[in-house]
Formats: C-alpha cells, sequence, structure tokens
RNA sequence: CGCGGGGUGGAGCAGUUGGUAGCUCGUCGGGCUCAUAACCCGGAGGCCGCAGGUUCAAGUCCUGUCCCCGCAA
C-alpha cells in the first residue's frame, strides 16, 4: 500500500517504523520544522524525521499545510492510499483528508470520544481512569472527532505518562499494522462517537503542573503521576521550585494546614493536603537530580511545620 | 554563543581570606540489649570530573575541555 505518514514527536515512531517493517510503501514523511530545543537552543529534527531518514524515507516539512498548494500537489501526484496521521502537531485541511483513496487515519492516545485534543494520556492519569488505550480513527473536520475503526486498552495501574506514552505508542502502531490489510480489503467498519460523552483534555503548560494541596492526597498523587515526565508537579520550598515525581496518598487525617510538612523520614515526606496525607517519595531541586527523600535528607534538612507552595 | 546551578570516599552535602580533606547516611568489625531501622566504640574507603597554568603550597585562583541539571523556549 502507498502511505503517506505524518507525525512529529517520538510518540510517532514507532508506528512509522512498524508501517516499513510491514513492508508498506511510505512515499513521503511529513512532520513538522526542526525546532531550536532545550539547553543552548540548537535547532533538533524532530524524532519522526529523524527515525525517517534512518530509514532512507524522503522527509517534508512545510511550514504550514493549509493553503500550501505546493505540497498539496506534490501529494497529490505520489496518489497515495493511505494518510497516517499520528502526533503531527497541527490541523489537516480537509482537501488532504479527502486525498488518499481509503482517506485519513488517525493514531489517538486514548479511548475516544473521551479525552480528545493534545494531551490525551496525560489527562486520562490526572483524572484518575482506570484503564485508557488507543484509538484508530478516521479523521474529520473537528478535533479528533472521527468514525472509530479499532481500539487496543490497557491499564493505568501505577503508571505514569511517560510510561504510557511509549506503551501507547507501541500498542497504537501495532494496532494500526493489524489494520492496514482490511483497507484494502474493504473490511474496514467504523462506529461513530457519542459526542456526549467525549472530553476534552487541553494542551499541558508549565503552570499546570503546579502543586495544589488543597485537593485530596489521591487526586495529588494522580496529578503527579499524570505529570511526570512533563512538566512534572511542582511546589516550593524555601522560594525554590521543588518537585515531586513519585508519591503516595496515605488514607491518614491530619488537622494542620494544606502544604505542611508533617514528617520528614527515609519513607518520604508527609505533607498535608485537603484531604489525607501525602507522601512524597521521589523529589528533585533545581540544579540536582532526581532523588529519593531517602538520598536528599542525608545532605539537606527540611523542617517540620515548613509550609510548601 | 539564551539565563543559571553543579561535578569532593558507595549515597547526599560542607569545605571560610589558597596551608594536614570534613559531616550525615551506608558499609565492615566489636559492644550494649529479650530485641532493633535505636545507642556506644573502632576501622576501611577520596588521583576533590579531565587537562594545563599561577604559587614554596591549589578542592580553593586563572584558562581550556567533558558530563549532569534547573529556568526559558
Amino acid at each position: 500500500m502507498k502511505i503517506v505518514y505524518m507525525g512529529t514527536p517520538d510518540f510517532a515512531v514507532p508506528a512509522l517504523e512498524e508501517i516499513v517493517k510491514a513492508g508498506h510503501e511510505v512515499g513521503y514523511v511529513v512532520s513538522q520544522p526542526d525546532a531550536a530545543k532545550d539547553r543552548g537552543k540548537k535547532l533538533k529534527p524532530t524524532q519522526v524525521k529523524a527515525k525517517a531518514l534512518e530509514l532512507g524515507l524522503e522527509v517534508l516539512q512545510p511550514e504550514k499545510i493549509k493553503g500550501n498548494d505546493e505540497f498539496f500537489q506534490t501529494l497529490k501526484s505520489y496518489a497515495p492510499d493511505l494518510i497516517v496521521v499520528a502526533a503531527y502537531g497541527k490541523l489537516i485541511p480537509k482537501n488532504i483528508l479527502d486525498l488518499p483513496k481509503y482517506g485519513c487515519v488517525n493514531i489517538h492516545g486514548s479511548i475516544l470520544p473521551r479525552w480528545r485534543g493534545a494531551a490525551p494520556i496525560q489527562w486520562s492519569v490526572i483524572a484518575g481512569d482506570e484503564e485508557t488505550g488507543v484509538t484508530l480513527m478516521y479523521m474529520a473536520e473537528g478535533l479528533d472527532t472521527g468514525d472509530m475503526i479499532a481500539k487496543a486498552y490497557t491499564k493505568t495501574a501505577g503508571k505514569t505518562s511517560g510510561d504510557l506514552h511509549d506503551e501507547l505508542a507501541k500498542l497504537g502502531a501495532e494496532l494500526l499494522v493489524s489494520k492496514l490489510p482490511d483497507f484494502e480489503n474493504g473490511n474496514i467498519s467504523a462506529q461513530k462517537q457519542n459526542d456526549q460523552e467525549s472530553c476534552y483534555a487541553p494542551m499541558l503548560s508549565k503552570k499546570d503542573g503546579i502543586m495544589d494541596f488543597t485537593k485530596s492526597a489521591k487526586e495529588m498523587e494522580c496529578a503527579i503521576r499524570g505529570l511526570s515526565p512533563w512538566p512534572g508537579a511542582f511546589t516550593y520550598l524555601n522560594g525554590e521550585i521543588f518537585k515531586v515525581w513519585e508519591a503516595e496518598a496515605l488514607d491518614e487525617k491530619t488537622g494542620k494546614e494544606p502544604g505542611s510538612v508533617l514528617e520528614v523520614s527515609k519513607e518520604g515526606i508527609k505533607i498535608a493536603t485537603g484531604d489525607g496525607i501525602l507522601l512524597a517519595k521521589m523529589i528533585q531541586v533545581p540544579g540536582k537530580k532526581k532523588m529519593y527523600v531517602q538520598d536528599y535528607i542525608k545532605g539537606n534538612n527540611i523542617e517540620i511545620g515548613t509550609i510548601l507552595g
């Protein structure tokens, strides 16, 4: 099958690899333009571009695709059977959606219609969903509103967004490749989404990482896992950023003000919340690596009664 | 050249105006104890990221270099 693949970050890498491995022809890989990221502001290729070049595929990186006739003509002359999109990063105009013989499909990191939008994996963890997964769907003009072709599920228990991100990227790749032959066989059946059950997962920003100790310990534990590895749940200790990477909600009561440090031990830091106690286990301060509280307290001291935030 | 912090025994930190390298934890041995993650005594373990330079003398000052991290994007 002749495929055009559109994707940008590492979430979209496994699917590209699997498509090629399955023996399909990928005429073009479309990715966002290289961006200056990280320390030192060096221009770095996107993950998908890097993998595509490694696989010897042709890469296109248009600044914009909407109203970009040259880009459209390039795709049109290739005449793809299918366009596969995974975390491309921009909306795709209708003329491109309608171009391929079998249409345009997307791999989305949630069980639709739940968590439409940019950060489905993170929000499902933050919300405390017990189960999540990936959905293979046709692309429609709305945001993740297209008809659903197939789904694959997994449990969220104890996993961070980072863990699930990697897992779902693989799961999505397998799901997609297993369905590819069905497009040519005409064996695809798609199901409409129930808009009533939908919810939105907006892109996360740094601010979403701020810890709100008035919430329950359980909610905070989910937020900490959902915000890892980015932006990370953080608060302030003596004016410095204090990140919490691992924590456990304890079923204990306290009358102390939310954010109060109740106890510091090798087990972790017990912090009062709006409901219950949060035991912070792995933390990080500026300039340092993540470390367990057990290690942190060997050379640092946190006074009982300190208010975080 | 975006801003900034840091690389010191296994771990986390301190190290003042350059002059014997310390602390907490761990570890090993011994002791106390019904017992212990508690306590007491003792021991081992460090080319102070790397390379040069200044100096009678450099963890400390200067130059270069590698690596890690926070912010910002």
